[in-house]
DNA sequence: CTGGGGAAGGGGCCC
DNA sequence: TGGGCCCCTTCCCCA
């Protein structure tokens, strides 16, 4: 016999303990701030703290201490408490924040809330667009109301108090019709999205300096760089859009929120605007006109990035970028030489291979260099290949069966090689190239 | 410290 | 709708 409150009554009393200091054996500081958790809950519920905790559980039964600079004590709150409850609290404002958290330490099912979360908010954006739509210019009611979310698994209690993230307005509306129906919406009182940005860049800030102390950051984590996206919504009056946009987003300003935004507020654009400038960013004011380039767009906020470069393992938001890499180093195209700069054709230049990066210098800089005597060994090496179209699940490999006749040299040190030049080879090679691997 | 260049990344837009 | 190209800005490294 199954008693299926066993569960939450075992966790909730873990969440008790926690919050009265007992049996906890792990301090998390971040940025300053000391949390106090249960290691066997942590382990349990991160892959980061599995791999932290299975390392410095074999040194010491000591307490054990872990510090992160790359997101906020309020969004680590949120992810302690989720972990703690199974109530993940999200909010337009920090749902950026709390996925790139859960992607530092490797926690998918958060993640995924918060993709759904994301997708939940354009869905319900693209519904009120449709309702705007039908309404002609009538005021909308809703206008500037931003939505918080609680998400929780199946035995949420229904006693919990309520979060310091949200402002639960029970019985709002209902979550439905996608995998997600278990969860409750609830919709809370707007903050401003300005708020969203900088602690945006507050984190971006984080995560450059953790880089710089050179603190390791699981490979997928979300950056954020300063942009002129971030520019524009920092300050919204300051930059060079062109007139229509910049009326838009002076009138977005004025009551932002998540979810797209039609012509609603005290400018009402007018319905030709509207069309050409359909689609609102929820997360900042920018405005685009397709649907794919906001899906585009909304990867810099969440940080997705779904094509790898299989030679390096850097990961791209976009299958053009990972092109455009792909090619400047993994393909030595440019025609140039990379140390004198002077162009170079397979008569005047080679191609160097260092590790998988490859660029291409010329005869005399090759001299210069004191690599022009290498031994020749067609057998040891051969270049980059890259997986054609229809064999995508095919991996990178270094020349098993290898079809151009290059001249490789190999440089005596560890991975230099030095190939002969043939542009025809290689541009014939590059219409064929598709570097996404998905 | 500074300027130049390369690489990355974001937006517009065409196919 | 996705892929891809072009253009631009930003960041980072190096001389």
């Amino acid at each position: 016999m199954e008693i299926s409150s066993h569960q939450f009554h075992l966790l909730q009393q873990l969440n008790e303990q926690r919050r009265q200091d007992l049996f906890c054996d792990c301090n998390i500081l971040v940025e300053g701030k000391v949390f106090k958790a249960h290691r066997n809950v942590l382990f349990a519920s991160s892959g980061y703290f599995k791999m932290l905790l299975s390392q410095s559980s074999k040194e010491t039964s000591q307490s054990t201490t872990a510090t992160f600079q790359a997101f906020s004590p309020d969004t680590f709150t949120v992810i302690l408490d989720f972990v703690y409850s199974g109530k993940l609290s999200l909010t337009g404002q920090n749902v950026i924040e709390v996925m790139s958290a859960a992607s530092y330490l490797q926690m998918t099912d958060v993640i995924s809330v918060c993709k759904t979360f994301i997708k939940s908010s354009l869905d319900i954006s693209e519904k009120e667009k449709d309702r705007y739509f039908s309404l002609s210019d009538k005021d909308v009611s809703s206008n500037g109301v931003e939505r918080s979310c609680v998400y929780s698994g199946g035995w949420r209690a229904e006693s919990s108090p309520p979060h310091p993230h949200s402002s639960p307005d029970p019985g709002t509306c209902m979550m439905g019709g996608n995998a997600w129906s278990n969860f409750n919406y609830y919709p809370t009182s707007q903050r401003n999205a300005q708020q969203q940005l900088s602690k945006h860049e507050q984190r971006q800030d984080s995560i450059k300096k953790s880089r710089h102390l050179g603190l390791q950051q699981p490979s997928d984590i979300p950056h954020y760089k300063s942009s002129k996206l971030e520019d524009r919504a920092a300050e919204p009056a300051g930059h060079a859009a062109p007139a229509e946009e910049q009326v838009h987003i002076d009138a977005e300003v004025e009551a932002p929120h998540v979810g797209f935004q039609f012509g609603q507020g005290a400018e009402v654009m007018p319905r030709d605007d509207l069309a050409r400038m359909r689609f609102k960013c929820p997360f900042c004011s920018h405005v685009v006109k397709r649907k794919a380039d906001l899906k585009r767009h909304l990867r810099c906020h969440t940080g997705e990035r779904p094509y790898p470069c299989e030679a390096c393992g850097k990961r791209f938001s976009r299958l053009d970028h990972l092109s455009s890499h792909f090619r400047t180093i993994h393909q030595a195209c440019k025609p140039i030489c990379r140390k004198c700069k002077r162009h170079v054709t397979e008569l005047t230049g080679q191609v160097v291979q260092e590790g998988t990066r490859r660029y291409r210098l010329c005869n005399e800089c090759l001299a210069e260099a004191g690599i022009d005597s290498i031994r020749i060994d067609l057998e040891a090496e051969a270049p980059l290949e890259f997986p054609q179209d229809g064999d995508k699940d095919s991996r990178w490999h270094y020349g098993e069966d290898n079809k151009s006749d290059v001249e490789i040299v190999e440089d005596g040190s560890s991975d230099l090689v030095i190939q002969q030049v043939d542009d025809s080879e290689d541009e014939a090679e590059e219409k064929e190239v598709k570097p996404n691997i998905r």
